[in-house]
DNA sequence: TGTAAACTGTGTGCCAGCGCACAGAACTGT
DNA sequence: ACAGTTCTGTGCGCTGGCACACAGTTTACA
């Protein structure tokens, strides 16, 4: 795990990007959502650091040590089979937070999480997530709504992996990535977003040619741009939709 | 919705059953993990009602007016997509409580719930349950830590959705039906079980078919005993018991 | 600049599960 | 006792995704 640090006590200034409506470093929703003295209690310990695609920031079952707060980055929580075979079943950027095992005070999950896309991501220690939850009744609310947005992705995810094809999965994947991200470009391989969705890559292949031929995406080895949004959208089963309203219902702006 | 109750003031004499250590009217885990003031204080709140088979207790995004807590009865969680189709996300028995955005504070969710196996059910107002989360953090803590238990539920759904046989499947879905119930029998036709493993009937037909051939469990007509558990277990996936070591290690007792 | 490595495209055969259709069996109620 | 209904068994053709194989293309780096 990546442990070069810089202690911060000002966030970083917002940069926008009118594609994606994406408010980069005003940063991560969660932190946004707290209240003054949550936030200026909880300033002086994080501490911004950077993630690399494919590092593991909480193994299966281990202890959960840090909770993180994406800023520009992307990590998903992933089911492992003993086949070897996984499953995404949640991605968290920044409007969430990883650790969630602190919060509901079991210190670890059977679920492991990874790096999907690299970026910066502020760090705060189990011991102070703790504290916080037990003292402010504002910031255990937050985390409950926050539960409640995992659930539904969750939740949906397992719908889209009974009923959905490869294409609208991808399609769903690209456009819950971007997002979480200040452009819409990925630096990703069809491997490993294949990894990612639990299916063949040579299925992401054929999936990503179709959505190319009509126009709505444009990629090259380990480069995928968005073009075409609300197209992307048209595309993709109503799993994304239903995701998103519940975010933008239960979480703050 | 059924709405024959009648008040109690003590609960249920237990009633054994070796064969699946259900432990029936000692009720119920969560009300069971809760300490003597948090349960002499929901005690004349708590009402036992009866649910009927097919039921919805919980509309897909309406208000949750009550919590429930199973005894020997069983719903199931479920997402219902645009075309009609539907998919179990988690099952709740003995062991949980339905009604969860009451304690995440969102009021409602995307999901509905409806009764698999009718039986006994205590109902607790809304508005008890939510003053007794901000009063009690001992049984905030229950809450979260059920929470997470159906975190790994939903979570182990959705892989087993995507990778796993309708045959492993049913054997872990009846796994799981009669480990909250008080005995190895269950009263579902296979229509109805297709419909929560959100696959054909026919497919269930086959699948059961080879249970019963495996001698593992014996049907007739809407009837389904278990014959063999152990033989069950080891025909099912590790999504069973994954769902159930998180249950045993979260849960008291 | 050339070679190895990594990534993407395409083809073939296979299988689980689907949709549909229909027959037979088992209950239900009058 | 019988008619109607509900449940279960089985067959057939179809399709999405799988495993495997291999060719072509781009990139990195020696």
């Amino acid at each position: 795990m990546n442990s070069s640090a810089s202690r911060v006590s000002v966030l970083r200034e917002p940069i926008g990007n009118p594609y994606t409506g994406f408010r980069g470093a005003e940063c991560n929703r969660i932190l946004r959502g707290m209240n003054h003295q949550d936030y200026a209690r909880v300033l002086p310990h994080l501490t911004l650091v950077e993630w690399h695609r494919g590092e593991i920031i909480h193994e299966s079952c281990a202890v959960q040590r840090y909770a993180y707060f994406p800023v520009d980055s992307l990590a998903s929580i992933v089911l492992l089979l003993e086949d070897g075979h996984s499953c995404e079943i949640a991605v968290v950027g920044n409007d969430g937070l990883l650790g969630l095992s602190i919060f509901t005070q079991t210190e670890s999950m059977p679920s492991y999480s990874t790096v999907q896309v690299a970026g910066s991501v502020y760090r705060l220690k189990a011991a102070v997530l703790r504290e916080l939850v037990h003292d402010s009744e504002h910031f255990r609310s937050l985390l409950l709504r926050y539960t409640q947005v995992l659930f539904t992705q969750i939740g949906q995810s397992a719908t889209c992996n009974r009923y959905h094809t490869i294409h609208q999965q991808l399609a769903r994947w690209l456009l819950i990535a971007i997002d979480h991200l200040p452009d819409n470009h990925l630096e990703l391989t069809q491997e490993q977003i294949a990894h990612s969705l639990g299916v063949r890559r040579e299925g992401v292949t054929e999936a990503a040619g179709r959505l190319q031929k009509a126009k709505l995406i444009e990629y090259r080895r380990g480069h995928i741009h968005v073009l075409d949004r609300p197209g992307l959208e048209h595309e993709c089963c109503e799993c994304y939709r239903t995701v998103k309203r519940e975010t933008e219902r239960l979480l703050p702006e």
